[in-house]
DNA sequence: TTGTATGCGTTATCAG
DNA sequence: CTGATAACGCATACAA
């Protein structure tokens, strides 16, 4: 576009932007005006507004809008936290926050914590700066408390939070049902005709992982399988720990006949060392996992796991977040559950004789159900 | 955090953001002093000084960073520009943009233009509307050309383009030296005995496609494998493009013997109909793709690919941001190239009998230079 | 239909 | 050491 920028030395009109005042020395009229015609507003003759607007074009005008925010208290911009953008989960999410808010007139700033709760505090000390109208978290996985949020409702900022929440917390929120993403998985992999079903569950403090192990619980117990903790691994879920935590679990004197990771990385961990012991998935050990990866269909054996529908949650958040807007303050809160969608896929289709459900099936709601 | 919010009507300070003034209302001192004090200047008493932290504190003051970038000009904000943020690249970069801006006083506000010209275009009025002081962009696939960012230019916003640039456009810039990773991938398969390698190129007004498919013809050249555009295969670099090229490729009358992606998921694509056909890899035909997602490494066969090294791309364009607003205009523009790693992996290790170049092989200089 | 005056929250300049 | 005042760019109540 530019041209060399060796010899051709036009003057670009290089630097310092256009202020409405500079228009309005040029067509010698009074920055109201300029203002008025440039907001389109009525009081302004169809002559000069077309005057004001190709002058506009002319000196390449752009709009402070800081300083209109500054006047007016408003920024007309959201922010969004996340703990990372890697995986495929909070990458939809935000892809459904950005639709969702730029249909409302909203633009999107998004920030990482990195999973570290004080980055997560320097993100909400940027936004704040930034004067966004309201700010949408994913609690970073070392989360413990909301004290630095404290400023932040303080300050009368809109919050909403999404998928990784402080159960307990007084707050408004859009989660996934992970609970009955752990039921159905587990159930699925019982119908397999699996009994010694392992768990790979990830830190207990989060919500994402409590909820899929009770949800894994509750459909042992519904199929009168007893739990047992021995196969249950507490661990940070990563590649790596599935790993180790699988070779631990071949190691029992009954190792299992099945693997629901809360996570995918995890439950790709667990099939590696499965097949360095030379076992077969699904023949041997049945596998599911968490997320829906791009990696779990993506090869042999295509991972069954659990849709999160990111996308959708994302379009909640902000519908959530304009509801907040619009409210009077001192509104009842709000929690949003989101329903998962299982994705059956080879790796779990053991194929073994079904187990059945030890009581009334159907009576069974394992649905953490709506605040 | 917050009680129950039902009968505790504790008077939470609901709204209201304090300022600078009232502060100093409350203080019985001027604004000045507020000011100062919190911006630890020389000129005022450790006495008041700490008042006023205390004060500040109390009452959870925070600063208004509009207000104080309108008035000085500057709001220590960096914009970045996304075509997306799926797979690994993406965020490997804002991951290494953001740490050294953070390091550099800088915060990051980052936005997608999801591929599309038009988003790009509303995502530079929001950054130029948030008065960021520099913008990092990697253009959308369907950029033809700078227009939209004429504005930026004669606004005097410093710009640097990363990854994917228009060549031949004037601009400060980091990218990938992707000509090399083509040529050392196809070296590679070269010396892995292939002959007939095949190569699915993406589109071709994106540089970094175009330097991959010029990678792989300076390496068949001096290995004197002559080029053939039948095994070459144009498309938009998708998955299914890779199943359908592939099919494609496998009906010719001489099949390839190797194929080399320029994308991980086209080589993904194409390793599904290889599987389908019963052909196998890397025996029948080895492969190689671009840009080592994580899919290529976690599942047999591991998937050779090349490092875009994201992190330090991202470390990369801070650095010459920060060179650029720091240096006089009229400057010259800085073009940065990093080197690519070649990851050998199961995928391609054919053990065939490697070609040998053709003539002088140490004189050959792919690299596309500094300009 | 247009202009004047004022203020949003900060900081820089110049006096005390 | 501290304070009064102006200015950043824009929007609005009020006046003309």
């Amino acid at each position: 576009m530019p041209s060399s920028a060796r010899k051709k030395a036009a003057p670009d009109k290089a630097a310092s932007p256009v202020s409405m005042s500079d228009l309005a020395k040029e067509l010698g009229v009074s920055v109201t005006t300029i203002s008025r015609a440039l907001s389109d507003h009525f009081s302004i003759g169809p002559a000069t507004k077309k005057r004001v607007l190709q002058l506009a074009k002319k000196r390449n005008y752009q709009p402070n809008h800081l300083a209109a925010a500054l006047r007016k208290g408003k920024s007309k911009l959201i922010g969004v936290i996340v703990p990372h953008i890697y995986g495929s989960f909070f990458p939809a999410v935000t892809h459904g926050i950005e639709r969702a808010a730029s249909k409302a007139g909203y633009s999107v700033i998004l920030c990482q914590s990195h999973e570290d709760v004080e980055l997560e505090r320097q993100c909400l000390e940027t936004l704040i700066g930034a004067q966004v109208e309201g700010i949408l978290v994913s609690l970073a996985r070392t989360a413990q408390d909301l004290r630095h949020f404290q400023k932040v409702q303080q300050r009368g900022t809109p919050l909403v939070f999404f998928d990784r929440i402080l159960e307990n917390a007084a707050v408004n929120a859009v989660v996934l049902d992970d609970r009955k993403g752990g039921y159905v998985t587990t159930r699925h992999l019982l119908e397999q005709g699996c009994r010694r079903i392992a768990h790979f569950a990830g830190p207990q403090q989060l919500n994402i992982y409590r909820n899929r192990r009770q949800g894994y619980l509750d459909a042992l117990e519904e199929y009168g399988v007893p739990a047992n903790e021995e196969l249950i691994v507490y661990c940070d879920m990563t590649l790596e720990d599935g790993q180790q935590g699988m070779k631990q679990l071949l190691s029992l004197r009954t190792p299992p006949d099945a693997v629901f990771a809360a996570g995918d990385f995890t439950a790709m961990g667990a099939l590696h060392t499965i097949r360095d012991q030379l076992l077969q998935v699904p023949q041997d050990i049945a596998l599911a996992g968490f997320s829906n990866e791009a990696f779990t269909y993506l090869l042999e054996p295509r991972i069954t796991s659990v849709n999160q529908k990111g996308d959708q949650m994302g379009q909640a958040v902000i519908q959530l977040l304009l509801d907040v807007v619009n409210q009077q303050p001192g509104q009842p809160l709000q929690q949003v559950v989101l329903e998962p969608e299982l994705l059956v896929r080879t790796s779990s289709l053991a194929g073994r004789e079904p187990a059945a459900p030890k009581a009334k099936p159907a009576s069974r709601k394992p649905a953490a159900g709506r605040k």
